[in-house]
This record gives structure tokens, C-alpha cells and sequence, in this order.
DNA sequence: GTCTATACGATGATAGAC
DNA sequence: GTCTATCATCGTATAGAC
């Protein structure tokens, strides 16, 4: 991950903005602006990475070739090695991405006022399964088990969601439950793990029963 | 699964066995036995298979070539192609020796006649998990995403211990918990379900936090 | 059945024009 | 930055001798 800093718009305050190739642009002298291509720059990357997933989610990491990726994203090969250094680095974007989005997904109900209960939770965190980022999901843990880069990825996003998990359960026994925070926190570990691991068993349910859906374009 | 049937004993009936290179072996006029090869014919399958097992933990299901095949298994290529057809056909090989392994280790405590309580159910299936084999299992299941083929034999093997489990559970509600069999066996799913999602997460845990151990000759 | 050597295809990555 | 065209590499699978 050595990516850079963003900006964006085309125009800034209905004022032409004269956009250089530097890396900065200079509005005025002495004044600096970060470069606002750099922004379109990031969004070309996540577009990139989101047909990839597409790719990945059908054909797996290791079957689908950049020509695949070109096909599905419009681009070219020249333009998409523009924004990834190469394919592994592309494949950690997307794993990134993908396990982001999930960990995401759990941030939202551990943040929220009433905590629910460990089942509450753990179904909720099912109904939000999608499908094709299960597969990706799966993919990537296949992976994780032989590249280092990977692995370091998919064990940093587990013990990430693990923690949210575990700030919610505690959450939900302190709030409704009324335990002491203290013996809360010591509580909620096993049942975080628990739930966590359900939830990833549930993802490789979703993974392997759910057909691969056509793309219809 | 179209394995076909073996034969086995170097000698039968203490009769000295003549050994053709043709299918079958000719004893007596008219009279054909399955032919003695057979089953080193299908020790070797299984040698290969062995081989690509430890090549798979260490690379990977699609980084391993048949090149790195060769070199753990002492053979060639053209060996190695006498008896599978191609790659796929290997790596099928391959998963279902890994997945059945496993099938194996819980049938040995779904027979028992003291049957374990869940628990203790799960702690046994855990200890018996060797990292090498959780790693090429769950590079199967990320396989199985995308290859119709290995998902069926990913999901067959799952269904599989998961009905053993159902069989283990339900034993010990009868024997130990002393329930009528027909309740023992409906209360048995949802367990034997949890049972084998904690089991596959852990699984899972062990293929990504356990290092890859390098191989000593 | 097993070997060596090789053909062929696929794919990651680059060069250079625009 | 994006394209087209191309290269070089790698890996599967086969051919043919033993």
C-alpha cells in the first residue's frame, strides 16, 4: 500500500482550475493545492478493483487474467497496470476491498444504541451476506493460506471484525444484560469467537450453495 | 468419484501368480482374476497424490506445476500422466484424500460406544486438525467457489460429517442424556450443525495461524 | 510404466504511439 | 493516462524411446 494522497472536482468554485501533470498544481503563487487528479486516480482504482472482484467471483483469483479484468472493466491492460504495480497487487486491492466491506458491515450494528443480543447479531450479520463476495471472501482465505501478503490481510481483517464483535457483545451485556463493564468484557470474548466463527461458516455455506449469477449486461 | 475397483495381495492362495501387463491375468484356460497390478497401479495414484498434497500445502492448489510435482514425488511428468488424465483430475484426487481424511477422523468418535458430549466432540476433532491438511482443506473450499466439480466434492464430504456428527450427537442424547431417539435425533441437527461450523472455523483458524513448515530430506 | 525432450497455448507484463 | 500490439515466460500435456 504505498498510495498516494487525493483530491477531486473538475472545477473548483466556478473558477477554471488549470490542472497540471505535476503533482501538485499551482493556483496561485506560493499556493499549493493537492493535485485534484489524484482523486480520479483512486476512483479509477476501485474500479478497477470492483471488476476484478466481478472476475474474481466468477472464475476465482488464479483463473482469471488480466484480459478477463479488461473485458469486464472496459479498460486495457496498459491502463490498468497504470494503477496496480501487477496482479498480486491488484488481488490484495480486491481482498482489501472485499473484506473492508464486511468488516464494515459489523461496524454498524456494534455502533448501535441498543446492542443486540448474540443471536440478533449473528443473524443480522447473515442477512447481510452477499453472495459473490462470499465467494471472494472464501477465495481469498484459500489464498491467505500459502501468500504471506494475503494471509497478513485476511488475519488483520478477522481480528479486526473479531474486536467489533466483541465491542458489541460486551455493549449488549453491560446495556441490557446490566453486568459490570469489567466482567462484561471477559464475557463477551467467547461469545464473540462464537459468533464469529458461526458467521464464518455461514459465509462458506453462502460461498459454495448460492449459484454464480450471470452477469446480465 | 468414478474410482474404479482395485484387487490386492501379491500372491493368492499361496499360487504363484503369473503377472501380465495386460487388464486381467489369465490363470488357468478361461479362467481371468482382476488383475494383480491393480492395486499397485493404485498405490502409485495415491503416492502422486500424497506428493501434490505437500505441494499444495506449501503453494497452493493453482501455484503448484506439475513440474513441482515431479520433484516431491521423485517421478516424471510423463508418470504422472499415466495414471491422471490432467491437472483437475489430480487436484480432485487430491481434495477428496484430504476431505476424506477428515470425514474418517469423525466417524472413529461417531462409533464410539461411549458417545462424547458436543463439546468434547468438538475438542477431539480439533486436536486431530493437522495444519498441513487444514491448509489444502481450506484451499478447497476457495477452489470450490468457481469449480463445479471440487465444490461437489467439497459438498459432498461436508454433508457428510455433518450427517456423522448428527449420528454422534444423537447417540450420546440417547445413551448419556437417555432421550427417546425420535426427539434425540430432531435436537441433534441444530447441534451437529453448530458442532461442524465451529469445527470448520477452526479449521480455518489453524490453516492461516500456523506456519508452513518446511519440509525436511 | 517410466523417462526425456518438446510443442503449443495462455498469460503477465511492457513498449511506444496518441 | 489510455490505447494497441507484442514479447517473453511459464506450464500443461504429448510424443516417442527404452
Amino acid at each position: 500500500m504505498t498510495a498516494r494522497s487525493s483530491g477531486r472536482h473538475r472545477k473548483q468554485n466556478g473558477a477554471s482550475v488549470t490542472v497540471s501533470t505535476s503533482s501538485t498544481a499551482i493556483l496561485f503563487v506560493g499556493v499549493q493545492v493537492p493535485r485534484l487528479t489524484d482523486a480520479r486516480k483512486e476512483l479509477r482504482r476501485t474500479q478497477i478493483a470492483a471488476a476484478a472482484v466481478r472476475c474474481f467471483s466468477r472464475n476465482g483469483l488464479e483463473r482469471t487474467s488480466i484480459a478477463d479484468i479488461t473485458a469486464e472493466s472496459g479498460l486495457s491492460a496498459g491502463s490498468i497496470y497504470a494503477h496496480y504495480r501487477n496482479k498480486a497487487d491488484l488481488v490484495r486491492a480486491a481482498a482489501r476491498e472485499v473484506l473492508a466491506k464486511r468488516a464494515d458491515v459489523i461496524g454498524e450494528y456494534a455502533a448501535a444504541d441498543a446492542p443486540p443480543d448474540p443471536d440478533d447479531l449473528l443473524s443480522r450479520l447473515i442477512a447481510a451476506i452477499d453472495p459473490a463476495e462470499a465467494r471472494v471472501g472464501v477465495q481469498t482465505w484459500g489464498e491467505a493460506t500459502t501468500d504471506p501478503a494475503i494471509r497478513e490481510i485476511v488475519v488483520d481483517m478477522t481480528d479486526r471484525m473479531r474486536a467489533m464483535l466483541h465491542d458489541c457483545v460486551t455493549a449488549w451485556l453491560v446495556k441490557v444484560e446490566h453486568r459490570e463493564p469489567a466482567v462484561a468484557r471477559e464475557h463477551a470474548t467467547p461469545i464473540a469467537h462464537r459468533v464469529m466463527a458461526l458467521y464464518q461458516a455461514e459465509l462458506l455455506y453462502t460461498a459454495l450453495r448460492t449459484p454464480i449469477e450471470v452477469t446480465t449486461s
